[in-house]
RNA sequence: GCCGGAGUGGCGAAAUUGGUAUACGCACCAGACUCAAAAUCUGGCGAGCUUCACUGCUCAUGUCGGUUCGAGUCCGACCUCCGGCACCA
């Protein structure tokens, strides 16, 4: 130990030790509790950027404390390395896409060592390499197997700038999620995912994970699943065969559907209009509806809605009520069945249509109120249901105008209705989600290559398992045309047939980063595995992940994905549970003024306000930036940089390891003396100790990290108070400085490791921090109780005097120190005690009659 | 429009969940050291009033109201900001 503290020596010999002594490397054979830390694993973009930073931070903070305190830790990191940069900087500037990968990864594993995070790099992954992506091969095929996996036309949502397909979680709100640009519809085939299978268990898991979620991120994903309680039912067409199946949740209201409205897409649609003189009209709306949605760019404001009237009849299956069949625009085909039933009375956009068409509004549905609804029978209170209504009434209440259903709630109806549609056999309750199936196919280079090959004879044959993984080939025409680039690669294209053995082509698409990363924490766990994606019996250790770290950006897309993998690979027995991660934090981004205005945005290259870590770390050292960006804020809340801040951060480190310095010559040299009577002081130095402790020992397990940081400082304040002399320290003082300065070090091991192991060192302990023995200090209670308290006594409720009273004092004790204090006696003289109130350890309050 | 979340000093924030509001840090101010500056150390730091001073009082947690002996915390209404979703029948 220096008497100086210089960041960068300490950082550098404490990096080249950790990594000679393999000490953050986890073993599967160590009886030690488990505890699995992830954070999210990075893209390699080529630089680390504060993100990251706090990212890592935090998952190393509670490393650490979990090392400490004798777990065994499974901390590993990897690459997310398929994927749109690399290509683009293939189709820019000419360098091979793996070539770009790996340097960038070099360059970021360095950084990432530079601060000092404890990973443990014997585990380190990266999706790129045909070792890895093999297995979302083998993944694939067994989708395929179990039909999870298919292929049909559809149109997709389509990226003109990046000139590939985006899922609809990559294309939400109609922008591409990376590049924002307004994205197209295109017909093409397509792989999918059937994710929509698993709609209900997705939402049933949340109920095991919710105390560990933010619930933020479980909102988000159930309105992504999107569950909607209703029935389909079915109109008969007038004159035909063919039926109109709708779906509604308000079946209640159905004496009020005045019309049936189809999609502009509706597959029944040529067929209805065979006959009809209108067909062409018809056609030719349903072609402009069609391509004003796919040039559409701003799908933040809703399109005026339009319609036409087809001509054709339908039958109300309730009232046999003949209602006309209209086509129009705000009709989704992808949801429900593309059809609906038109009750503008009680449906705000069928209000709206009514209204511009003219169709006719007829009120079923009356208001009640909580009472009325509890009156038996329900009254009704419908006034004059044929006034003109001025909006829809959407609410639930009581049925009118609907025939021998009248009078019931709509609750009731809703039971008994559809269960009245099944009997008469025109229809079932039923449920519908929002959740579409997941696009995985990309026409792309840099990805994984779906297994799959194409013969004349044999159709579609899957790659067999032993000749996987079907490599990607070394490079590839990068047009950026919109064509896969495997497509252009003869070497790649043909094959054979693994079934007949003749002439085959591949499949040219390759698949969505999304599946890169829904697994990857499995193979961290036996990532040298040649025979499976991971040993199920070593994963069984580990998993599930105990605290996952990252952006919440991903709070839909990923989180979503992963939890669907973990429940896919339960089915096929290779893991024993429903969801994959315990306990989930979003951690807030890091942001920095724009120029000199007073706008707060997160860093980026285009707005020219990143902050670099490398520079960072060489001005202020790993540790103390590492530590800044803990404190600065709880680690949900955005963070605002500061260069000052990270200079309070150096300034604490040198401080504590001033005082370290003063003490190393008598703490080192004075071995465990048994000490005699402690003053007062070293009493309250020794509570402090031991109440910080207690504080941040609960604070980490939380993630509460800026307040432990808060709780070192104070320590270290009193500490600093404390004031004694090394050299002439009496023993009892010795002893609780040691106390006090061996927890401090310690405790500051998880924000600033490197300091804290070589202070650890200064005080005299040999071979570093992480020993068979836990070296987390345990506080003991009866150290930290308060020898005497401070009990505030207000009168009326306001603050008037303190009293001295010890942790043990009675109520009535209490009371009557209260009562007897000089001031008090003064403000309550000549008023009547109405009562006092008195908390033990707390407060006194005594309320008097104001004069 | 709908659904969430949040408003506390000049700033980032804390408050054991209804019991001393503003811990800790940043910035700032003063003093010490220095020829001087930086660094470092020591002290001060919500607002207003009062006192030579010790002190004391009043007001302050977005606004207004309520519950309570007591409200940053609970309830009601409103204002502002930030996220998410967006024709999902």
């Amino acid at each position: 130990m220096d008497e100086k503290y210089f960041p960068e020596q300490i950082e550098n010999k404490w990096q080249q030790r950790w990594n000679e002594s393999g000490v953050f490397q986890a073993r599967d054979e160590d009886p030690r509790e488990k505890f699995y830390c992830l954070e999210m694993l990075p893209y390699p973009s080529g630089f680390l950027h504060m993100g990251h930073v706090r990212n890592y931070a935090i998952g190393d903070a509670l490393a650490w404390f979990k090392r400490l305190q004798g777990f065994n830790v499974m901390h590993p990191i990897g690459w997310d390395s398929f994927g749109q940069p690399a290509e683009q900087a293939a189709i820019k500037r000419g360098v091979n896409p793996r070539d770009w990968t790996e340097d960038n990864i070099a360059h970021m594993r360095g950084q990432l060592q530079r601060l000092g995070i404890s990973y443990d790099w014997t585990r380190e992954i990266a999706a790129h390499r045909p070792e890895y992506y093999k297995w979302d091969q083998w993944f694939f095929l067994k989708m395929l197997e179990r039909g999870l996996a298919y292929k049909k036309v559809s149109q997709v949502n389509w990226c003109p700038k990046e000139e590939t397909v985006l899922s609809n979680e990559q294309s939400s709100g109609g922008i591409c999620w990376r590049c924002g640009t307004p994205v197209q519809k295109r017909d093409l085939e397509q792989w999918f995912v059937r994710i929509t299978e698993y709609a209900e268990q997705l939402l049933d898991g949340m109920k095991e994970i919710e105390a560990g979620w933010p619930e933020k991120v479980l909102k988000r994903q159930s309105d992504w699943v999107g569950r909607s309680e209703g029935a389909f039912i079915d109109f008969a067409v007038k004159d035909s065969n063919h039926k109109i199946r709708v779906f509604t949740t308000r079946i209640d209201t159905i004496y009020g559907a005045t019309a049936i409205v189809l999609s502009a897409e509706h597959p029944l649609l040529p067929e209805l209009l065979e006959d009809s003189a209108l067909k062409n009209d018809v056609e030719a709306f349903a072609q402009k509806v069609k391509s004003r949605k796919a040039i559409r760019t701003d799908l933040a404001e809703e399109e005026e809605k339009e319609g036409l009237n087809t001509g054709v009849l339908a039958i109300n299956p309730f009232s046999s009520e003949t209602i006309p069949v209209w086509v129009a625009n705000y009709v989704l085909i992808e949801y429900g069945t593309g059809a609906v039933m038109s009750v503008p009375a009680h449906d705000e956009r069928d209000f709206d249509f009514a209204q511009k068409y003219s169709l006719p509004i007829r009120q079923v549905i009356a208001p009640v109120t909580h009472d009325q609804l509890a009156a038996e029978p329900v009254p009704t209170t419908a006034g004059d249901a044929s006034a003109e209504m001025k909006h829809s009434f959407t609410d639930y209440g009581v049925l009118i105008n609907s025939g021998e259903w009248g009078g019931k709630t709509s609750a009731e109806a809703i039971a008994e209705m559809s269960a009245y549609a099944r009997e008469k056999n025109f229809g079932e309750a039923a449920v519908t989600y929002r959740i579409r199936d997941w696009g995985v196919s990309r026409q792309r280079f840099w990805g994984a290559p779906v297994p799959v090959v194409y013969c004349d004879k044999c159709n579609m044959v899957p790659v067999r398992y032993e000749d996987l993984p079907v490599v990607l080939p070394k490079t590839a025409a990068f047009t950026g045309t919109g064509e896969s680039p495997l497509a252009g690669v003869p070497e790649f294209v043909n094959t054979t047939c693994p079934q007949c053995g003749g002439p085959a082509r591949r499949d040219t698409d390759t698949m969505d980063t999304f599946v890169d990363s829904s697994w990857y924490f499995f193979r961290y766990l036996d990532p040298r595995n040649n025979d499976a994606p991971f040993d199920p019996k070593i994963a069984q250790q580990w998993t599930p992940v105990d605290q996952y770290i990252g952006g919440d950006s991903h709070a839909v897309m990923h989180l979503i994905y992963t939890r669907f993998w973990n429940k896919f690979m339960r089915d096929i027995g290779m893991v024993s549970f429903d969801e994959p991660v315990k306990r989930l934090l979003t951690q807030g981004m890091v942001t920095n003024r724009v120029g000199d205005t007073e706008e707060w945005k997160a860093m980026s290259k285009s707005l020219g306000n990143g902050v670099d870590p490398d520079e960072m770390i060489a001005a202020f050292g790993a540790d103390a930036t590492r530590l800044f960006v803990l404190f600065a804020a709880p680690v949900e809340n955005e963070l605002r940089w500061s260069d000052t801040g990270i200079e309070g951060a150096v300034r604490f480190l040198r401080r504590v390891y001033a005082m370290v310095w003063k003490w190393q010559g008598r703490l080192a040299n004075d071995g465990d003396q048994t000490p005699g009577e402690f003053s007062p002081e070293a009493r309250a130095l020794r509570r402090k100790t031991h109440q910080t402790i207690a504080k941040i020992t609960s604070d980490l397990e939380h993630l509460h990290l800026n307040t432990s940081v808060a709780a070192l400082m104070e320590l270290f304040n009193q500490l600093n108070d404390f004031n004694a002399n090394p050299a002439k320290a009496s023993e009892s003082d010795v002893f609780a400085v040691r106390e006090a300065l061996e927890a401090l070090v310690v405790m500051l091991t998880p924000f600033a490791p490197h300091v804290a192991e070589e202070m650890w060192e200064g005080l005299g302990h040999a071979g570093g921090l992480l020993r068979e023995v836990p070296r987390w200090p345990v506080a003991d209670p009866e150290l930290a109780r308060r020898e005497e308290l401070e009990i505030p006594v207000q009168v009326n409720g306001k603050l008037r005097s303190r009293v001295i009273a010890s942790p043990e004092v009675s109520e009535e004790e209490l009371k009557a120190s209260a009562l007897a204090d000089e001031r008090i006696r003064a403000l309550i003289d000549g008023h009547e005690v109405m009562k006092v109130i008195v908390v033990p350890r707390r407060l006194v309050n005594i309320v008097i009659k104001s004069a």
